[in-house]
This record gives C-alpha cells, sequence and structure tokens, in this order.
DNA sequence: CGGCACTTTGAAAGCGCTTTCACCATGTGC
DNA sequence: GCACATGGTGAAAGCGCTTTCAAAGTGCCG
C-alpha cells in the first residue's frame, strides 16, 4: 500500500480511503490512487484490514452436512454470489451435532467475520452466546419454524407436509400414509408429517384416514422398507408420501418388485426433488423446497445488510412448489 | 494475551512462545500460562497471529462443484479433520472453469493460508503463478494422470476404466461398448473410456470388439440414450459400461423398458458408486473412487507437513474398487 | 573458582492496514 | 473583511500477535 500510496503522491490514509469509501475522498485523488493501485497489481492484505478494521471479508457458514444436496445447493449459490462481492466462505458442518456446531461458531466468531449464516434454529446456548460476541449479522436459514435470532431465511416443513397432504386429499385418496425417516429424531421431517396428517385430516374430514410409520434410515432402501411397513398396517392404502425423495424411489422400485403399479394402485409422493425424481419409472411427483433459491437470497440479504448497516434483521419465508409427475 | 501474561506473571513472548512452541519453554511456565489462558477463557485471535506470522489457519479448497456427491464426501471428511486440529476451510468452486479458479485462488493466497487443495492438474499460468506467491504446502487432488505441482493425491482414472474393462473381458463379454458423457469434453470421462478399450483389449485380443459411444449430459436420462446409441451401432452387444452411475441407473431402466434382462442379456457397469447404485434392480455394479479417503489422505498430509516443514511434495496413489453387484 | 556454552526469558520492533484527530484550504454569512 | 462552518488530506496511533535480539540465569569443564 505504501507503493501505491507514493507512486499517486498521496499519504496511506488516503489511499485506504480512495479504496474502501470511495465517497469521502476527492474524485481527482479517486482517480489517481486507482491508477495507481491497477498499475502496480496492489492487492489488499485482508489480513492486515481485519486486524485494523473490525471485519474481515469472510463469511462463515454452518450447514448439518456438505453431502446433502439440498444444502450443497445453497452453499453452491450463495458461494457464487458471495464470491463476486470478495467475500470468502468459510464452511463448517456438524451433522446434526450442536456441539459441533457450537465448536464451530465459537472458531468462526474469532475471525470477526462480515456475517455468520447457520441451519435451523436450534443452537445451544453456547452457540448464541459466541454469536453474540461478535458484531455482524446473524442468518439462519432453512427453517421457518422457530424464533430467529436476526435473519431467517426459509421455509415452513409444515407447509411442504401440508402441500402433500392436501394434494392426495383433493385428488380423492382417503386411506394414505406418511413414511417418515427418524435418523436422531429430525425435527424437520417431523414437522412434514405433522403438517401432512393435519392438511389431508382437514380436506378429508371423518371420511379420511392416515398412518405416519417411522423408518430408520433415509437410504433408498429404507423406502421399500417403509412401504412393507404401511402394507402390513393398512393393506388398503392408496397414497403413501415420504419425507424424502430417496425413501420414494426405494418405493417405486419396491412397489414394483411387488406388482403394484404407481400410481393406479398406489399413489406416491415425496420431497425434495432430487436429480433422480425425475428419472424414475413413472418419475416421482415431489415437494420441491427452495434449496439454492435459499442460498440466494441469504446472500442478496448479507449484502444489502452490509451495505447498509442500517437495516436489521428480516425474516423471508420462501415457497414451496409441488412438482406433479407421474407417481401421483 | 495481556491478561494471561498478567496473571501467569510472564510476558507477552512467553505467553506466545508457551502456546504456540511449547518445546522452547520450561515446563513450569508452560503449565502456569496454561492455566492462566484457561482460567481467563482466553481464545487466540488468528487475525493477529496471521498478521505477525506467515500463516493464517486457514486451509483453501478448490473443488469444481459443490453439488457433485464425489466431492461433497471428499470435503466433508477433510473438513471434520481439519477442523479438530484448529483450521477452517475457505472453500471455492468454479464449475471447470480455470479462470474461475485462478480468481479463487488468487483470493484465497492474500491470505497467507496454512494449506491450499486444488482438485484436478490442469490450472491457468496464473493459477500457478498466484501459488508461487504463497509459501504454503500445495495439494493437487483426484487426477494422477499429470504433473503434479506439489503434492497429489488421487487415483487414475483409466486404471478404473481398465478394472471395468478388464472385468467384463474376464467375464466373457466379447462384444462390449463403453457410454462417455461429454460435457465440456470431460477429461477424466475420456481417460476411463481409453482404459476400458485398451484393458478389453489387452484380454481377449482380435476377439473382441469396443465401441465408445458419447452422449451429452451425465443425468439418469442420458443412459438411456446411451444405451439406445450402442444397440444401434451394435445390435448384439453383450455388455456396456458407462463414465457414471447415473447413466448406467438410466440405462438398467431403459433396458427394463425394453425388456432386456440385466445382467442375462445385457451386461452393465458404472463409475463411482452413488447411493443409488447400490438399490436399482438389479443392484449396480459399479466401480468405486476413493472419495472420502481422498479427503482424509489429503488432510493427513497437509498435518504431516504442516508439523513437520521439512517434509516435501510426494504423491499418493489411492486405489479403486470394483463393487461387484447384480447387473454385471 | 573463572569462563564458556547453553537454556530460558523479556523488551521491543514490526506485520499492513484503518481510523481518529488535527490541520489546511476553501466557501459562507453577517 | 472577519469569524465560522465545511470538505479534503495527512500524521500517527493502534489492532493483537510473533519473533528477533539481547540479557540473565544455569550447569559444566579445566
Amino acid at each position: 500500500m505504501a507503493d501505491v500510496a507514493r507512486v499517486a503522491g498521496v499519504s496511506l490514509a488516503t489511499v485506504s480511503r480512495a479504496l474502501n469509501a470511495p465517497a469521502t475522498v476527492s474524485d481527482d485523488l479517486r482517480l489517481r490512487v486507482q491508477a495507481a493501485a491497477d498499475r502496480l497489481g496492489y492487492a489488499p492484505n485482508p489480513i492486515a484490514g481485519g486486524l485494523a478494521g473490525n471485519h474481515t471479508p469472510l463469511v462463515g457458514v454452518v450447514v448439518p452436512s456438505l453431502t446433502n444436496s439440498f444444502f450443497a445447493a445453497t452453499l453452491e449459490r450463495m458461494t457464487t454470489l458471495l464470491e463476486a462481492e470478495g467475500y470468502q466462505l468459510m464452511i463448517g458442518h456438524h451433522g446434526y451435532d450442536l456441539g459441533r456446531e457450537e465448536r464451530i461458531v465459537t472458531a468462526f466468531a474469532g475471525w470477526n467475520p462480515s456475517a455468520i449464516v447457520l441451519t435451523g434454529v436450534d443452537h445451544s446456548r453456547g452457540t448464541v452466546a459466541a454469536l453474540s460476541t461478535v458484531d455482524c449479522p446473524v442468518v439462519e436459514m432453512w427453517d421457518l419454524d422457530g424464533r430467529p435470532l436476526d435473519s431467517l431465511v426459509g421455509f415452513s416443513n409444515a407447509e411442504a407436509g401440508r402441500m402433500a397432504g392436501r394434494f392426495l386429499a383433493e385428488s380423492g385418496r382417503r386411506r394414505v400414509a406418511f413414511v417418515c425417516s427418524v435418523p436422531d429424531r429430525d425435527p424437520r421431517a417431523e414437522a412434514r408429517a405433522r403438517g401432512f396428517a393435519e392438511a389431508h385430516a382437514g380436506v378429508t374430514g371423518a371420511g379420511g384416514r392416515v398412518e405416519i410409520v417411522a423408518v430408520e434410515g433415509r437410504d433408498i432402501g429404507d423406502g421399500g422398507i417403509g412401504l412393507q411397513r404401511v402394507l402390513e398396517r393398512m393393506p388398503d392404502v392408496e397414497a403413501i408420501a415420504f419425507s424424502g425423495d430417496m425413501l420414494a424411489v426405494g418405493a417405486v422400485l419396491e412397489a414394483e418388485r411387488r406388482g403394484l403399479q404407481v400410481p393406479r394402485d398406489l399413489a406416491i409422493v415425496g420431497y425434495g426433488d432430487l436429480d433422480i425424481a425425475a428419472h424414475t419409472n413413472p418419475p416421482l411427483t415431489t415437494v420441491r423446497p427452495p434449496r439454492s433459491e435459499i442460498g440466494e437470497v441469504v446472500a442478496r440479504h448479507i449484502l444489502k445488510r452490509l451495505k447498509d448497516p442500517a437495516s436489521g434483521g428480516e425474516t423471508v419465508k420462501l415457497d414451496l412448489e409441488l412438482v406433479r409427475r407421474g407417481s401421483a
């Protein structure tokens, strides 16, 4: 930076101002400093900047899992937008372990990041404490059913379930089931299950029956297990919704093995709209969560709040979409 | 840190040494400093540390895509191991665009990271230049067919193809095909295709015939297209290998639609061992790349080199595995 | 018992920026 | 024409740590 100052014939302070707060400097100087910086190929040192100022151009993001394509899509979009504005993403994952989340957030806090993004609204006391030591926007994402710390961008899992329940009820299915994976009692899947039952009952009233069945995993193989369990309890089931597409795909395959024709004998609805959903036989009807939309809205929201520090926390509710394909 | 020094009754320099280079300080002092730090809940400021010293506890990782479950598995394992040692991961993705890779690496370099991890061995001149300005280990991963900049952890894509080709030849399939997706002329898929043809010819000699067929996408739907194209050119084909599991799954579904029985009428081999591979009907025989093993080895390698700066670059070749299931 | 090498510790100089504060040169109102 | 507000600029003090260098303390040898 000293070189730039020398070449432009100004002081260090002016270079800093010209580059970071163009409005506070005369046009003439700004141009001269810009030219000098370009000529010398000057790249600001973000570490020094972070030490002297309050914030580093880092955004800490913590997700439960990187291999989950939902969060991956969110992260991908978020990285792209934030990178373009000069921010780097620090990413951590905790596998739904609030203790690990706390450790990650504490580590992030030490970096004085420009923003911190969390997944979900359930956090340990320690996480909240760590967050309060760092003065930056905090955005929670994905969940909507809870009290936000600051900003919140998400959708309602209950609504995802309701969409499926309402749709099946309105297309005439009276005897239905919801297969819910319960690895570590996933509250999101449970919210979808509740929403499903509630909406179906809301439409069919006393004429309908809803069975909720649990399976232990969320892999494709567990879908077949779920189908079998439903059939044991409710042999004349007309439609099944699943807490995830992988389960639903497994159920489509298992139904085929059993000679059940989808959707004639049995309608199947998934959740997630994974790539594979469009390519089963028949293709899967599913509820699509706004995966990359979340990433986009979170990134834009962070950028807005950083540009205008006066703006405060805000809750953004994004919509889900029922993607109708062949299976229901 | 000043507080810790006061409580422990030593100077700032001693606190710094006691915490970062325990060997250079007497046991007595180290314990006193540790106790004081614990009591005060002192957490070192990584930004100040980075500015004063040479390196920040950051590791920059650039992958082509976050939504690709191969890289996601690698990242997940790598994050876990590195996080446990106090490092944070900065993650960028470039979508196979070398220009974006260069921009990401340049940005990473400004952070004086402890290590930089790249995917593949093809990089722009500018990327290499940016890398040379930062004094830290550089690890390339996934590819092995190329000249490493420093360290390299990967496997041979050609070998992946060879495994499939050898396996099909040895199980008696003489008339075979390889369906290769060519989005942006993926050199990895092409290496697998070459390896496949070479190994098959190596076993069958003049008695065999190999057809290589291109498809434009890599989604599940493209597999059916690939199968159709092979059938047009080689109606009596006995086995087909695919450059990816999604294609292979699509082919399994398409074969079923056409009344071809897998593997009796047609053997199918995939590549990738995605979750879904184990759950098609029949389950997919596929070549499994060492996804999370790469992440693990890269992380351990970085840790080793950081602990012992004398140790230099190194190339680690990881093995693939042919997972035999029902489809071949 | 003096002198030497070696170990252990502290003082202080930065690392590359941001930001406060003081300063100077303008323009404005009376 | 003078006091005053206004806008633009520079000097210098850190931000919280690491590391060099010198000093002090320790043990060993002749």
